[in-house]
RNA sequence: CGGGGCGUAGCGCAGUUGGUAGCGCGCAUCGUUCGGGACGAUGAGGCCGCAGGUUCAAGUCCUGUCGCCCCGACCA
């Protein structure tokens, strides 16, 4: 991708609303642009970016047997009348509208009412389960306070994954496998998650949370920095320093930003909707059930707070935008400038020709310091500098955004580092 | 929903006791610069959030309203 045909661009300044972390940087590098108070435009990098986070959650819910589908936004009244979340939580969390007909209708927060009602006309026997579903999909939740940039949108991205078991174990079973997956979806986006007790509202006595500890975080959890033991403060009865039920050492405490939350749901929603199936001796029985969620959204400004300094994000690998940006210094030389531009246009292409298409930065117009500046701030991975210097050195400058080392690559060399760089992981 | 702050050019801001709007950045053109956000010159860009009111006159005073941010309460 050129940079000077790039939709979207840096800016200096940063609008003044603009305080939380992932918010100012996001909006300053070119990532994203808010419409309203917790809704936001993803701009091309900021879609990139989104879209490779939800690639590694589609890849671990696919190797849990999940499978891809898409349910509606705009939902009808019944269902939810049916569970009783009509009216509790209500208003307070779903944005309702009319449609034709003065008929009632829902825009999607979570969908338990949408999947059950689906999958019942689907499962007949023992035979057809266990199964599960998931989505990715926005999410529109009238948070009372939308805040901190991604983090607390009124609408937002999430993935849902539903499952449906013959009984108690089998979902016992998935939730363990569920849990293991959510946190490679974590390490693979470089974050650094925690499995939390929290409450497990109506259905099971608790739920686990995946927080990931941050200063600008809204929940309190009390951890073991040793087995990784954690409880969020609403459930939790421990104080910084207490001993650690299972391993015995001081327990800390932090604030910390959730990810990602698991429930077993039993026969909370299977119930009301008469969800069955036959067993062996061809009685009915109730389907259990459990729901996975992941906010994507939430996870890109997870990323952006804990990875970023002062001059910018720094991207882990697998959810950068572009592997690499690729920066084509000016030169004064008439000759020269040709020369080197030459050379980083056969660069990016040889790049783009090994699935490693960079973001190159081909403007003519504007001096290195700048060039660097932005490409400090847009974060990406791997910085590749083409100028006098480094062709005169022999090659191309190689520097990590997450360092400060350069060093000078053979040009012909660089596309085989590059790749050696993203297959490690 | 309580408390607080703020709405003036794309962004950041100034605007005095009321007299019809300015600075910086950015943008356009030209010249000089050229590896860490250069400099000079010229220029474009405004429903002063919106609606009422007071006044000869409102960015400025009054009332209302909408929006954004922060702290609470609540929540993936």
């Amino acid at each position: 991708m050129r940079y000077s045909r790039l939709f979207g661009r840096t800016s200096k300044t940063v609008p003044s609303d603009a305080d939380s972390r992932n918010a100012r940087l996001l909006v300053q590098a070119g990532y994203v642009d808010q419409l309203m108070s917790g809704v936001y435009t993803y701009l091309p990098l900021g879609l990139r970016s989104l879209n490779r986070i939800k690639q590694v959650v589609r890849e671990e819910m696919e190797a849990i047997g999940g499978q891809e589908i898409l349910m509606p936004a705009l939902t009808p009244r019944e269902p939810w009348a049916t569970t009783g979340r009509w009216n509790d939580p209500g208003p307070e969390v779903m944005f309702r509208l009319k449609g034709r007909g003065d008929k009632d209708l829902v825009l999607g927060w979570t969908h338990e009412e949408i999947v059950t009602p689906l999958v019942k006309r689907f499962i007949r026997s023992y035979k057809d389960l266990p199964v599960a579903v998931y989505q990715v999909q926005d999410k529109f939740r009238n948070e009372p306070r939308a805040k901190s940039g991604l983090l607390r949108g009124r609408e937002f991205s999430m993935k849902d994954l539903y499952s449906f078991h013959r009984n108690q174990e089998d979902l016992d079973e998935f939730y363990e496998r569920a849990k293991t997956a959510y946190l490679n979806v974590y390490r693979r986006c470089g974050l650094d998650a925690i499995v939390t007790e929290a409450s497990g509202g109506a259905f099971s006595e608790y739920s686990h949370e995946y927080q990931v500890l941050t200063e600008n975080g809204e929940d309190i959890i009390y951890y073991c920095p040793k087995c990784q033991y954690a409880q969020n403060r609403e459930i939790s009865g421990y104080r910084a320093g207490d001993a650690c039920p299972k391993c015995g050492e001081a327990m800390g405490e932090g604030k910390a930003i959730e990810v990602g939350n698991i429930f077993r749901l039993g026969t909370r929603f299977t119930d009301p909707f008469g969800v069955t199936y036959s067993d062996e001796t061809g009685k009915q029985q109730p389907v259990v059930m459990g729901c996975y969620g992941i906010g994507p959204s939430r996870v890109m400004g997870a990323i952006v707070e804990i990875h970023s300094d002062d001059r910018g994000i720094i991207w882990p690998k697998q959810v950068a935008p572009y592997p690499v940006q690729l920066v084509l210094v000016p030169s004064k030389d008439g000759e020269e400038a040709v020369r080197l531009r030459e050379t980083a246009e056969k660069l990016a292409s040889g790049l783009a020709a090994v699935g490693l298409e960079p973001l190159y930065d081909d403007r003519e117009d504007v001096r290195a310091g700048e060039k660097f500046a932005d490409a400090d701030l847009i974060g990406l991975p791997v910085r590749l500098v083409v100028s006098p210097k480094s062709l005169g050195a022999g090659g191309v400058e190689w520097k990590l955004r997450s360092g400060s080392d350069t060093e000078i690559v053979p040009i012909d060399a660089v596309p085989d580092r590059v790749s050696d760089f993203y297959n490690l992981t």
